[in-house]
DNA sequence: ATGCTAACCTGCGCGC
DNA sequence: TGCGCGCAGGTTAGCA
C-alpha cells in the first residue's frame, strides 16, 4: 500500500526510536521477500543506527557496518512492538533493538525488500532514480524536457521512477486530476505550461498527504500504529461511476498499465 | 530506445 | 455458507 507519504510517514515514526539505538539482534523468519534478505544483513548486529534517510520510497538505516535498506512494496508496514510482543502471521522480520523495543517487519504479499548495503557503497536500486518529487530538481522545465517526443501516456510516465520518484497510483490519480489533465494524453504532447499546474499539484498533494500522515486505505499502519487520515480527501481514485465533487459528472475508470485509472471526462482534457 | 505485459504473493470483497 | 474471480499501495525483467 505505502506511496511516499506513507514510507515518509513511517520513516518518522519508526526514526526517533531506532535512532542512536543499538541492533542487538536481526531475526529473518522468511527471506523470501522481493529480493531475498542477504544474509549480511546480520552484520548490522551490534552496532549502532547512526541515521534514518528517505530515498525514494526506499528508507535507509544507516551503521558504521553497512546500510539497510527497507522498501515496503504493496503490503509492508514497519512499526515498534514491545518485546513481549509475539509475532504474528506475515511477521517476517524483527530487530531486537537496545532500547527493548523490536523493531517489526510486516508484509503479506511480499513485495518488499530488506537489502543490505556496505559502508560507502551505493545500491544498484538508488542509483538510476529520477529526482525527488519535492525537491527542486522536480520542476516543469524539466519534465518538459523530459517528455519531448513521447508518446507514453502522461500518467505512466510521471509513475515512472526513472522520471520522478514517488509518485505512485494514488497520487497520479489525484495530481492529474487536480491538474485538469487527461491520463491518456501523450507526455510529449503536453505545454509547458500545463506541466507548471501538473508539478505545482503534485508537490502539493504528496506535501498534503505527508502532513496528515498518509492514505490510510486497507491496513496501513505508520511507525507508531496510528492510521493516516488522507483517504476521505481523495476527488478520483477509487471512485469510478461516482460523481465528480467539483461538477457532478460521472467518474471514468479505465486500465493504464494493468492499474486503474479515474477521471473526470469533463474536469481533465 | 520505447513502451507495453507478465510476474512476484496474499487477502478481501463481490456475485452467484 | 461457500467458491471462484478480479483486484489491490510497487517494481523489474523481458519482449516486440
Amino acid at each position: 500500500m505505502p506511496e511516499l507519504p506513507e514510507v515518509e510517514t513511517t520513516k518518522r515514526g519508526i526514526e526517533p526510536w531506532l535512532k542512536d539505538q543499538i541492533i542487538s539482534k536481526i531475526i529473518v523468519r522468511q527471506p523470501k521477500l522481493r529480493w531475498p534478505v542477504s544474509d549480511e544483513i546480520h552484520s548490522l548486529e551490534g552496532e549502532k543506527v547512526v541515521s534514518l534517510s528517505r530515498r525514494a520510497k526506499y528508507i535507509l538505516v544507516e551503521t558504521a557496518k553497512g546500510t539497510a535498506i527497507w522498501h515496503l512494496g504493496m503490503s509492508g508496514s514497519l512499526r515498534l512492538v514491545e518485546a513481549s510482543e509475539d509475532p504474528g502471521g506475515h511477521d517476517h522480520i524483527d530487530w531486537q533493538l537496545s532500547n527493548g523495543k523490536v523493531l517489526r517487519y510486516h508484509d503479506p504479499r511480499r513485495f518488499g525488500a530488506l537489502l543490505w548495503v556496505a559502508p560507502g557503497a551505493d545500491s544498484e536500486h538508488l542509483t538510476h532514480l529520477g529526482p525527488e518529487p519535492l525537491s527542486d530538481a522536480f520542476d516543469a522545465a524539466y519534465l518538459f524536457q523530459r517528455s519531448r517526443g513521447k508518446s507514453q501516456a502522461i500518467k505512466t510516465f510521471i509513475m515512472d521512477g526513472k522520471v520522478v520518484v514517488g509518485v505512485g497510483n494514488i497520487y497520479a490519480n489525484e495530481s492529474l486530476f487536480k491538474a485538469g489533465i487527461r491520463p491518456q494524453t501523450a507526455a510529449g504532447k503536453i505545454s509547458k505550461q500545463r506541466y507548471e499546474r501538473l508539478v505545482a499539484e503534485i508537490k502539493t498533494v504528496l506535501a498534503a498527504a505527508i502532513e496528515q500522515g498518509g492514505t490510510t486505505l486497507r491496513d496501513f499502519v505508520g511507525g507508531d500504529g496510528k492510521p493516516g487520515y488522507f483517504a476521505q480527501q481523495l476527488f478520483v481514485y477509487g471512485r469510478g461511476g461516482q460523481p465528480c465533487k467539483f461538477c457532478n459528472t460521472t467518474l471514468k475508470e479505465i486500465r493504464q498499465g494493468q492499474r486503474a485509472t479515474v477521471y473526470c471526462p469533463s474536469c481533465q482534457r
